[in-house]
DNA sequence: CGAAAGATTGAGCTTGTTCAAGCCCCGTGG
DNA sequence: CCACGGGGCTTGAACAAGCTCAATCTTTCG
């Protein structure tokens, strides 16, 4: 897609903010490498996590066409990414329906698995929730073909884990530590090994679930 | 917008779903009249709701992008819609350049919309989240003019409330009673007179957030 | 009128929170 | 080389928010 290699800006960005809630300047990005997720902040300081974008990911497009974002998003890892401007959305629209429909189907995708996890948050106890994390973005790693030996990088800190989860930090903690005693996986340094995906029938059926198919992009 | 009426195929429908998890023939819709809400359900039956469709929004974008639905649709009331064929969106991205933007437009709101919810399951209390519910579908139904003398239809159950925001049902309405005792509405047949949306200091500062801007479709 | 669905309230219990203390790892400076 | 200090992680104990079970009341509708 030579276009997308014209409006390539592609450097190495350590920063940890992307773009912050209520910039007009946000750009569409897709991420070469690293991690990042998109979150909301209260006025009292409270913290939610939207979701995780790993590498090959779109981002931005929810801000883009709104114009301004209402979240912010922060990198998780040192990250590489590609910078489309904001601006020439429209152009995209007019002059590359394909391209258009492709991010189109990438923002409804990305709305997909934040039902995903409102239904997580909305209904499952701290034990599901924790695991329903962890062995979902195992299954996104695996469908990136980025597992090694049932290890994959797992770069969220507690805190991210309570912020995503609606959980205190504290809870969260203990719901962890109680499910790798229970064996579902191991940390290897920012590493987790998945031991056993299925250990409970409800977990092993959320593991066992159709994924979603591929992004286009 | 002529090409809308020739695909209309509004009929008065009184079904209460328009779709379902799974199905492979979801529409796109346009609500003329009426409520609708947008959900999923787990394997054991717990039920989260993920958003509402006030008079003339957009129902069924991502379904339609994604080919089959994870979630399903069902009636608040009875409805009137507009129907667009699935299979023509991707006619409308090649075609009609400036309809498929505001079908994106929509779906990112829709997406905005549900970040909101998942911010208030995630990080309010029960107190904060039947409030923040109400005072929001308040603010909707301003915007779109249909509040007579701070009064609005609210179409909800309780059972409606409590799967909305990862309540339990006797919970869910507890707190409801308790905020209408507190004064902040008070119930008139099938409509909701809002009372004091400023109850609280932090709902006023909710309430007097500013509005996303209107969709343009 | 009677049945069924929805709404409400009480009581006891469970899950998850808060407060508080201690631990571990690592980078900095004496 | 080691003490110091800070950030993140872990654990304990007391408390509170929210859940479950169960009974009653109200409304709707055939």
């Amino acid at each position: 897609m030579e276009w997308t290699q014209k409006t390539k800006a592609g450097a190495l960005r350590v920063a940890a903010d992307l773009f912050r809630a209520g910039d007009v300047n946000a750009e569409l990005y897709t991420l070469y490498s690293g991690w990042a997720f998109r979150y909301r902040t209260l006025p009292d300081g409270r913290c939610q996590i939207l979701n995780f974008f790993p590498p090959g990911d779109l981002i931005g497009f929810q801000a883009s066409m709104l114009s301004a974002a209402d979240h912010s998003v922060e990198t998780l890892t040192e990250i590489e990414l590609c910078v489309f401007p904001r601006k020439r959305i429209w152009r995209i629209f007019e002059q590359m329906p394909e391209l258009a429909f492709q991010l189109a189907w990438l923002g409804a995708r990305e709305e997909g698995m934040v039902d995903d996890h409102l239904t997580a948050v909305g209904q499952l106890s701290a034990f599901e929730r924790i695991s329903a994390l962890i062995v979902g973005l195992y299954r996104r790693a695996q469908s990136l073909d980025i597992v090694d030996n049932d290890a994959f990088l797992f770069p969220l800190r507690r805190e991210h884990l309570a912020d995503t989860l609606g959980l205190s930090l504290v809870h969260a903690i203990r719901t962890w530590t109680a499910l790798r005693r229970a064996g579902l996986f191991e940390p290897v340094g920012q590493r987790l090994r998945i031991l056993n995906p299925r250990i409970s029938p409800r977990l092993a059926l959320f593991y066992d679930q159709q994924r979603r198919p591929r992004p286009i992009l």
